[in-house]
DNA sequence: AGGTATACTACACATGCGTGTAGTAGCCGA
DNA sequence: TCGGCTACTACACGCATGTGTAGTATACCT
């Protein structure tokens, strides 16, 4: 999987250990000393290679964003929609960074991974919107958006959700599970048409269809 | 909503200043003076009062947890199954506290939080169940589990979800497009029973403990 | 060979932190 | 009136951390 430690440059095997650090104790907790331990070096070459401690953490995100966007090319690529495939195969690859992605993920940053998968999941939405008799009230882009955020929910939150299920949900036991779980959630709405359209009509009016011109960003 | 700041008990003023500057700059990162600061204190008396600052985030947790006790409870006795106001006023409330909530679940903290927000999300779930044709291959519980997860992941993601927006979700203005959102969400399938079918068919056998996903990577 | 840039180490410094200690003001029961 | 308890402040300590500086070795280019 991984080449050997001591065969990847030591800028790497910083990042890396970086990586491993921040994503275990959080970015403050983890400290320059115990990244260049864990990596081998000494504690300058860290600032020598990334300048400050924040830096590093921006070589992190786009590491991490770099590495989503090779995976979405290369599915795209390869082979049909099998989304449990996918899933499969994105949680395997990013199960080491796991912890440091949620909490990159919380504080708003590694925006363009996020953007990467709110895209591949308005693909999906696309897919469903020509199968669909009902014309959606509100627009794709923003049902991918929220669709996105779901789908890294079990990401995000998973010690909770190992906790609850009993098992950790990546180890090849647990992603057996959750894929059941996520077929029968995704297979079965959890409002029918005429609930939903009763909760809709108590909505206040307003902000309907168009929308996503609006100025605070 | 809050009694004025200059009425509460310095314990308590300690306990809001530390679940808004833990939240804003993280557990770390916030100093117990400069929560002492904002609570008008000094910072001898948070150790008074707190002892250590992990005891302090200790009994914010256990204060969030008490919080969200109280509405479900409050929502139990008073009115139907409405969800989408469940939503805007469980949002409402939990607003000033997003960002410490936030944190604390993606660290496996708040679990009594969480474990109630998943309880909910299973009387849900077992109401589905009842008008539902074809058995769930997967305990209740679990489904609730991944549910309750979902429904938290606009909450933790905040940041990202209202960017690609382009609305703040937690505004008025942003709380109509959310819902709209997730009417829409929960009530369309992304998967056929077809297509689910075709996908479990897939899975590798049992759902108790298994291996070979395969190996594209 | 020579010279320069790069990779890397060792070490010192200032700072801000959590925590500990000592002390003061005010309430309350006997 | 007193004793003691609680709420609260001021201040000092020790220490770990990010960063800065100086120095060494190794590789590359001409």
């Amino acid at each position: 999987m991984q080449p050997d430690p001591e065969d990847l440059t030591a800028r790497a095997r910083i990042r890396d250990a970086a990586l491993r650090l921040f994503g275990e104790q959080g970015f403050d907790r983890a400290t320059i000393r115990g990244i260049a331990d864990l990596a081998g070096v000494s504690s300058g070459l860290v600032r020598h290679h990334f300048g400050s401690k924040e830096a590093l953490r921006d070589e992190c995100d786009a590491y991490l964003a770099r590495a989503l966007a090779r995976l979405n090319d290369q599915v795209r690529a390869g082979m049909a929609t099998s989304e449990t495939n996918y899933l499969t195969v994105a949680v395997s690859i990013f199960a080491p960074y796991r912890s440091y992605l949620s909490r990159a993920l919380v504080e708003g940053r590694v925006a363009p991974l996020f953007d990467t998968l709110a895209d591949l999941s308005a693909e999906w939405v696309a897919e469903l919107d020509e199968r669909r008799a009902d014309p959606p009230e509100v627009p794709r882009e923003a049902r991918a958006t929220v669709g996105a955020a779901m789908a890294l929910a079990v990401i995000v939150l998973y010690e909770h959700v190992s906790r609850r299920l009993g098992v950790d949900v990546f180890s090849t036991e647990g992603q057996g599970l959750l894929a059941r779980i996520l077929l029968d959630l995704y297979s079965h709405p959890w409002l029918s048409p005429e609930e939903a359209a009763a909760l809709r009509a108590r909505l206040p009016e307003g902000s309907g269809s168009d929308k996503g011109k609006e100025g605070s960003r």
